[in-house]
DNA sequence: TTGATCGTTCAAAGCGCTTTGAGTTTATGC
DNA sequence: GCATAAACTCAAAGCGCTTTGAACGATCAA
């Protein structure tokens, strides 16, 4: 079934069809209705290549997805791209996940901005330096980072607030009389991950509490490092008496390592971690429940995809980059209960 | 960059140009090695919209993300995803991620048939009775199945051995002197959980031990459930000796409860866990470590990939479907190592 | 009545590629 | 030297859509 086909039967030129399809108010009603009905009936689809290739636009934003890297495969990506497919749905709109060996990365994203295979670009866990962005800034490819880096060229973002979140939690811990606290981080050469520690760092500073490098330590989101890496903090003397760790499957770990070692969170060291509302992991239920600092990484991506669209629409009148940080709510639980004396 | 650009600054028709990138014969040696080297450095990249249209393939599968269900946010989404990738990497296809509003999905589907968007789709999570395949079995566009289901057409799929596998582990708690075993399974609508219970009931008939519906719970795959489910079964009577659980998720709530319960997994009580692979949660690490049946589902994921691919190559023939059912191992570690007395 | 205006429709060009069918050149065999 | 085949190249059509610019008839003001 295609324009021509349709037109023939209405006896009308592809042309009107078209418009009359396409909301063209050059069209008069009764001849709408009339093709909206036959296309409804013949159950019409036009070709999206077809259409792509007339109107230069594919109605696909792209995601790189670097099959080696675990990066995308952790669980945030799933709650991320559900945030991204919400807005999707609202503007008709599709993703299209480009697997890509990570030796070529660099150039897939370059390729990118030539082919017009996508109309806009999502970048996820910028480094601290991250050329994607540098080289991305440099084409017209509209495109948003999720996170923040270094670049000369101005770029758009979507971030949350990761250093004041850390900050804000450490401060917390502080004013419950911790001095040591141990900060169990994502890779710092991810911003987030720096931009945590940073946090901690400054809220340190802020009250005039030694730093000590040895209580930060920083590995690949698996349960079994948050465990080592508290297990391994435990034995420090003095020992510290809370820890702050980057996200839920830390938490699992660093749980698992405090029991072992006979530590009821809450009760005998207090327990902060970073929550992105993994659905099958909830701070809440947590035994006991966890202080987090929290903030929805679904609906980050509902957001940064948002920004997006309107990067593409917006793509002819060059504007001003558009930057969004997300506050990040402190939310108190039992697993800081427990004043230290 | 455009083929008519290059073929003009080459001096060749865009036939020849068009032949020689493509790695037709009819076109001379030194013809091609000028074409492919100018083509390089004007860093030339074909419009992907131009060429579908041209070939009416688009080099893209698809696979419907319906937005509201939690079905695709599980943690075992990015691991599929991630071998799908890895296949289409290799044969420089992307994956079209369309996001849909559960309402529409068998609209979706219908639709899709006939759009060309994709050269073919993946299906997961089946129900026991699925209508997406039988409404897809009647078009022509090539699909695979990840799951089976009951479906009058024949169909393409590629799935796992639950029903062997949990009757494998349920036969290993049985030898091992268990007699009430809880069985902690994702939602029986879903086909495969439903395999995983019949296993387990097939193994209990083999060995005449009664079936008990009270000992047989499902739920949706979070932490919590897992720990209630759990603690509710500890509080029957007589208590379970045994639990066999749908997946790592379950186990870490099941974990949980069964120390909550002054219970040492391995010692006090036999635990086995269905294991999917998930890079953050793995089940040698778990304290005990864990006796698993045991599934990669990335290598699912790339598996069924492959035989999408296949099946596109082969649109024409329409040749025999293709059906593959992976074995899963039975791992057994320290959470089954005490045999009940 | 005339010319301008509006509302409605259309033919045709164009998007960037592949592919058909034909044309041109060069090598081969007799 | 000539016919035949092989090797190479090309012009043009076609994929299914959008969009430009023109055309047509009806309406209206002068």
């Amino acid at each position: 079934m295609s324009l021509k086909e349709l037109s023939l039967r209405l006896g009308l030129s592809q042309t009107t069809v078209s418009r009359a399809l396409n909301g063209y108010p050059e069209v008069s009603e009764r001849t709408r209705q009339r093709v909206m009905q036959l296309a409804r009936e013949m159950n019409y689809r036009p070709n999206p290549s077809a259409k792509s290739l007339a109107t230069g636009r594919t109605e696909h934003i792209g995601i790189v997805l670097p099959i080696e890297k675990n990066l995308f495969v952790e669980p945030l990506f799933g709650e991320y791209l559900a945030g991204v497919a919400q807005f999707l749905a609202e503007s008709d709109m599709d993703v299209t996940v480009i697997p890509t060996p990570l030796s070529q990365e660099q150039k897939v994203y370059e390729q990118l901005a030539m082919s017009g295979r996508v109309d806009g670009l999502l970048i996820s866990s910028p480094a601290v330096v991250d050329s994607r962005v540098a080289s991305l800034a440099a084409t017209n490819l509209p495109f948003v980072l999720h996170g923040r880096t270094q670049c000369e060229h101005p770029y758009s973002y979507c971030d949350i607030d990761n250093q004041g979140a850390f900050a804000k939690a450490t401060r917390l811990l502080i004013e419950l009389g911790h001095q040591r606290i141990g900060l169990i981080n994502d890779e710092c050469s991810l911003n987030y991950a720096n931009d945590r520690y940073l946090g901690y760092k400054l809220a340190l500073e802020q009250y005039g509490i030694p730093y000590d490098p040895s209580l930060c330590t920083q590995g690949g989101m698996t349960e079994e490092y948050g465990f080592n890496a508290v297990a391994q903090l435990l034995m420090h003397r003095p020992r510290p008496s809370a820890f702050l760790v980057s996200n839920m499957i830390f938490a699992l770990g660093a749980m698992r390592a405090l029991r072992q070692h006979g530590l009821e969170p809450g009760h005998d060291i207090a327990l902060i971690a970073h929550d992105d509302h993994i659905p099958y992991l909830q701070a809440d239920k947590f035994d006991p429940p966890l202080t987090t600092t929290s903030s929805p990484i679904r609906r980050a991506g509902y957001e940064i995809t948002q920004m997006l669209h309107r990067e593409i629409e917006m793509r002819s009148q060059n504007q001003a980059k558009q930057c969004k940080v997300l506050e990040v709510d402190l939310v108190i639980r039992g697993s800081t209960r427990i004043r230290k004396v």
